[in-house]
DNA sequence: ATGACAGTGTCACTAAGTGACAGACAATGC
DNA sequence: GCATTGTCTGTCACTTAGTGACACTGTCAT
């Protein structure tokens, strides 16, 4: 039954999730697209269902509410930043780390994964003046918060809960945000993106300073182990 | 003065903007209390409109939203951190300025305003679990940031849309807010407001840290003029 | 084959929110 | 005094977001 368990979830529970996953980002995909072109408020669900080729009510199996719909892509383009946190390795620094995986990101991203980020970048532009859009955004700079907690506690080898771990941890993620906002917003007004060859720099001097020094530079193998 | 501001409340346009306020704060007081004991879905907007005595209609001619109803009260909460950015002196430290108007809250809030600030305090600890509520939470904090792009920009004779001053701005209320959630909980957990006669020393020290020391210290009384 | 199950469609339904119009009421003009 | 004007509010019909219940379809395990 063990055994049944563990295969069903490789075929079937598993493969579900993934798939589950992949359809809220299709249906993302399409939301993002006519909230871009036409508003918020002026897409209606039907319209995302029809665009997807989905009936009205598996959308709302897939999402609790229209504007939740720009979630995942927004979700998305902010991913790559939290997967980059959680594999920041001790010994490097922050712009070290971060100009590593950039370049690894421009060399193996997909064309659509491109696009997604472009339409990410155009929801954050949204959420200016969609207050619907803006909580996307938000929790999305939220699950980033909740991230860097958990990286800034190991690596400061202090607990998550630690009232110092949640200032500097909402202070960085807030610049984190600051940088995201300015840099998108100077992409689509068709900035080269050239132009930000330093933004590992960029955001690990904002880390570092919204952090007194505490968070950005290379930390000891063995400084995540003293608890004190 | 107190005649003139009542007589001014009848008359036509200028007043019309503070009742319109006055409405809307005593609708978020009846939603917020409704939305604490019951949850925000097992809470109507008809339940809303009969505990505060309007019409359904009304409560959407002054709300587009029900959650946004929680908005005035949460607003409310943080408004006097707001109010006292705004009148920080250069002169001096913001946790003497902290200090010092906090004390005059104390001795001048009347027992509206403190019931008030409690719902504020149950509406932040409601947006934990309640997604809706934490949009108006986050929206708060962002209007705080807003002002805190303001003094900074003026403390450090810089342009508000500096980005340096935006990422301490962010840094800034980022701390506050973490400090607002830590405090906050704190007190709904039955913590003596007592424990929390440091708070201003704390809020100063962690605004410094987020913005590298660039904020929080008196500044001399030319220095916001200098532009470079 | 057959049964279990997850995903989807259909349809009826509740609740959120809007539009249009009418009444109440105070301030203003005559 | 009386009509006028503008703002706020209530009523009611209406649209749209979102849910519940049930039937259908394809896949997998037996």
């Amino acid at each position: 039954m063990v055994a049944d368990m563990a295969s069903k979830e490789r075929s079937r529970g598993g493969m579900s999730e993934q798939r589950r996953h992949r359809v809220r980002l299709e249906i993302s995909r399409e939301a993002a697209r006519l909230f871009w072109e036409q508003g918020v408020d002026a897409t209606s669900g039907d319209q995302i269902a029809e665009a997807v080729g989905l009936s009205t009510r598996t959308i709302w199996r897939h999402f609790r509410s229209k504007e939740s719909c720009a979630e995942p892509i927004v979700t998305q383009s902010v991913e790559w930043e939290m997967a980059t946190l959680r594999g920041w390795p001790p010994h490097l620094s922050l712009e070290d780390h971060f100009a590593a995986e950039s370049i690894r990101f421009a060399r193996e991203a997909s064309a659509m994964d491109q696009a997604d980020t472009m339409l990410g970048v155009k929801m954050i532009r949204l959420s200016d003046t969609e207050p619907a859009i803006r909580t996307a955004w938000l929790m999305a700079c939220d699950q980033v918060e909740r991230e860097m907690t958990e990286i800034i506690a190991i690596r400061l080898g202090l607990k998550a809960d630690d009232l110092e771990v949640r200032l500097h941890a909402a202070a960085a993620s807030a610049a984190l945000r600051v940088i995201n906002e300015y840099i998108g917003a100077a992409l689509l007004d068709g900035v080269d993106p050239r132009e930000f060859a330093d933004a590992p720099a960029l955001i690990a001097n904002a880390v570092r300073r919204a952090t007194a020094g505490t968070v950005g530079d290379p930390v000891s193998a063995d400084a995540e182990d003293q608890q004190e």
